[in-house]
DNA sequence: TTGACTTCCCAAAACGTTTTGGAGATCTAG
DNA sequence: CTAGATCTCCAAAACGTTTTGGGAAGTCAA
């Protein structure tokens, strides 16, 4: 309600001064710098941000798009770190805005009509692909950004990561130590990149040991999914004794595939899964997992992202964070 | 990058004529306004977000506080929800903002901020409690909004909820017709208004079967929550033979702890949940829930707030949605 | 023919901020 | 005592839109 205007008469100042007080210009007495400060808590006066970010040519936001099928539940942790990322972002002034996009092609839409409009300073991109039209969109207009997730050229822009491949990897190999032969692998889609990095992970380990076996489906990244693929997996003539899925979600519904066929998860057929959903200990038997090893993902992002719009080169942004192994009851053994 | 003014250039005509004759007005031929048209379609003219909301003295955005404390999940129902109501809000032009907070006298800070700064027109209230300060804030500086979920005044705002009260009663009902005696309720703290309303709602089924027992056991709304609560509920004197959980997570949480005493759920002791969370298809056994009937609260919601912008009274905009009972395997019989 | 009414258009004033390009003091050095 | 340097401050011009208050033709009725 109270504007620059109003704080300067009353003020007996200008309203450049004010304004100049306000952002910490050197041009102004110290002494009217502290009665300016004084007087704008007094009045408690915020600037317009609409008058500023016309003024600047900035949109002082940040925006997010989900791309969300309608009746499927995007992943759980999406929310928690967009959440620590707003409010490492909004410390900067920076508002984070949630843009919900209707399929794939309703996605470029949307981003269009966002950079077009400058109505976003820079981009989060989100489930991130090998081939990513976005991030191509993104880069040819020079807005910046970064991508939770690789692309297939990752050298190419900022992005944070876990090492999925490093994790997936690792478990197989556990598993081919405690003697798995047959270790399937419960794929995601192979256009997204973390899918495509656990896969590679398993079969960099397969390799290893020399195991020609490539028993996999791919399916939705959901418990539904999950199910699916465990039953087929299961009903092929030399079935699987370890399943590594590629994501929690797709885990539970292997669990439940499991049970309905008489197996006990962890005993007859291990089973792990990634990204340590809080529901994962409540599993029966409870589901190991693996999860990234920081704490605090939405953080870093936002950290990157005031970065990039800070000037900092796209190559200096590029945090690949360890995975670790959260092992619980279904890893269990083969020999 | 292209803007009025140059686009009245290139035309011919005046800047006031063609922003009218992109609003609609109708003072303005037919034959020019289509000109006009067609011109910001071939040069792809997007209004500057900024200079319009700072002349219209709107922010042409929606914000919503998610109260996250580190570490802990929010339910994942609110991506979906938030998703479908960002979608529905962008066909009007307005912008979804996340505003994530950092506990609850955080939360209050950041509706100041907002709200002295205009950034907002108008605010999605979403785990709202009985005594809401977030909500007596708004109606004293008069911001439209729409709670999800109630508070102890309903009729003073415009909210849209499931009718939990009615979801648990029923279920107890059911219970109780089945042959159970001891019908425990697992609650989430009751300060939030769905917790308070649920557990109502299994008392007043406990009222009408005049069966004396409260056995109850309040906690946190996670997996861990319903974990707690089952095992102390299960160590009684006379442990029930039924468990009612606010939530799904909860329940899941429940599940597990009866996994643990040897119990098999739905056979010696019943489990119901709320949400219908996709998990709950894939628990062992699958989880006997309830969800809201409707499928698109995100979009009612959004459509409350357009009609709230619209000038619609908050008593108009009052919608209690039915909640339907989901039953699997974990609702089983006591006698 | 004239006045009133339409129809179509426009100049200019906002909205509230930041920034440019000084201007008037006061001080410093010669 | 004067020329420059240094401190403070300010008027005015942006930023790109919407809106107010007309104005110039053209049309119609009397």
């Amino acid at each position: 309600m109270s504007n620059l205007k109003l704080l300067a008469q009353s003020l007996g100042l200008s309203i450049t001064t004010v304004s100049r007080a306000l952002d910490g210009y050197s041009d102004v007495a110290p002494a009217t710098r502290e009665r300016v400060q004084a007087a704008a808590r007094a009045m408690n006066y915020r600037p317009n941000p609409a008058a500023r970010s016309l003024r600047r040519r900035k949109a002082e936001a940040v925006a997010v798009t989900l791309p969300t099928e309608p009746g499927r539940f995007g992943p759980p942790i999406f929310l928690n770190m967009l959440s620590a990322c707003g409010q490492r972002l909004a410390e900067e002034g920076l508002d984070l805005m949630l843009l919900p996009t209707a399929g794939r092609s309703g996605e470029m839409d949307t981003y269009r009509r966002l950079l077009d409009g400058r109505r976003a300073d820079a981009v989060i991109v989100v489930r991130t692909r090998l081939e990513d039209e976005r991030v191509a969109f993104l880069k040819e207009r020079g807005i910046p950004f970064v991508t939770h997730g690789r692309t297939a050229r990752p050298g190419e822009h900022a992005f944070i990561d876990g090492d999925g491949e490093a994790g997936f990897r690792d478990a197989a190999r556990q598993l081919a130590a405690a003697g798995h032969r047959r270790i399937a692998h419960i794929a995601a889609p192979q256009d997204l990149t973390f899918a495509h990095l656990r896969r590679k992970g398993w079969l960099a380990a397969l390799d290893e040991v020399g195991s020609s076996e490539r028993l996999e489906y791919a399916a939705q990244p959901t418990e539904a999914g999950g199910y699916e693929a465990a039953q087929w997996l299961l009903q092929q003539s030399a079935p699987p004794t370890a399943l590594l899925c590629a994501t929690d979600s797709m885990a539970i519904g292997a669990l439940s595939a499991l049970k309905e066929r008489g197996f006990t998860a962890g005993r007859e057929i291990a089973v792990i899964g990634h990204d340590n959903l809080p529901s994962a200990a409540f599993t029966d038997p409870p589901l190991s997992s693996m999860e990234i090893a920081a704490p605090d993902v939405g953080r870093q992002l936002a950290e990157m992202l005031i970065a990039r719009l800070g000037g900092r080169e796209a190559r200096e942004l590029q945090t690949i964070l360890p995975v670790r192994q959260v092992p619980r009851a279904t890893h269990g053994p083969a020999n």
